[in-house]
DNA sequence: TTTTTTTAGTGGACTATATCAACTAAAACT
DNA sequence: AGTTTTAGTTGATATAGTCCACTAAAAAAA
């Protein structure tokens, strides 16, 4: 137990705190008129750029109805196109539209913009210094994966 | 607009990241039954001590009926009393039984316990150095809240 | 090659989570 | 006293997410 508990409630004061940053920072995902878990499938199919369901599934860890039904709604909306799969006829290759490819690039102007502002007011030394303390807690932290990820 | 691109896709990846952390972190809630919101709610009544459930849909910004239904659970569940003001007598004094204070605990110490986790494997300088970072972090950003916080 | 097993996806039924609106009763204000 | 506001509850409904059974095709085994 080399951690003493000062530190540990510090820790767990800044985890709530970021908490809250980050959920302001998503709100304007509800903008579009889609959810957070909708956002991010049509996020994660505009990085792919051309992918199966259940690549999503894997990758996002939503169940297959859940994800089957979000992307039929996406689909339905012309934000993705499913063309059917030579290879194995039982998939469909689903990629952005270019109506898919705008609120894409919308959402991630406006997180742009949201990373902007909440460093408005800083000065440019600040801001690098912030920058260098996150890419140093993500390079200690990330290394590990000390979490107990109980995902059985 | 001081703050260059890679700066921006450094920052958006930190979150992220750091999303993902938390993620982690909070899924032991689960483990006491309740939803993450009902555990909000048992923990806030905890750090009140006393309140009354218009408190509570203040500070947590959840709709009052929504509260109305939790607290009617954890009240059914044993968690938590609700006993009559005197003072206002449309109001209840909410707090938790032993019971209550027993699953608060367990949460609380189960959160720590993340935290230690989190940090196993780094040595004693690598934590005081993450520590010092994210307080750096948190100082400066607590003081500009520059996030268009659209709430009404 | 036929049979068996696995994989991808869909749709029905359901549960959990959250919101909205109408209402009661008490408090606060005029 | 009469009116308005506030605290809380309940019914109805919406939204989000899960579970299960099923189809059809692919992959593996026989």
């Amino acid at each position: 137990m080399s951690i003493n508990n000062n530190t540990i409630a510090d820790i767990r004061k800044f985890n709530r705190f970021y908490t809250n940053i980050l959920g302001l920072f998503d709100k304007h995902i509800l903008d579009t008129g889609y959810s957070f878990t909708e956002a991010r499938v049509l996020l994660e199919i505009g990085l792919l750029e051309q992918c199966i369901a259940n690549n999503l599934v894997d990758k996002l860890k939503i169940d297959r109805s859940y994800m089957s039904r979000i992307i039929a709604k996406l689909s339905k909306d012309g934000l993705v196109i499913k063309e059917n799969s030579t290879l194995d006829s039982r998939t469909s290759l689903i990629r952005l539209t270019p109506k898919g490819i705008t609120i894409f690039n919308q959402i991630n102007e406006k997180s742009n913009e949201q990373v902007m502002n909440l460093f408005r007011g800083l000065s440019e030394k600040e801001i690098k210094e912030i920058h260098t303390s996150m890419m140093f807690i993500q390079k200690k932290l990330d290394s590990l994966e000390g979490l107990q990820d109980d995902t059985i």
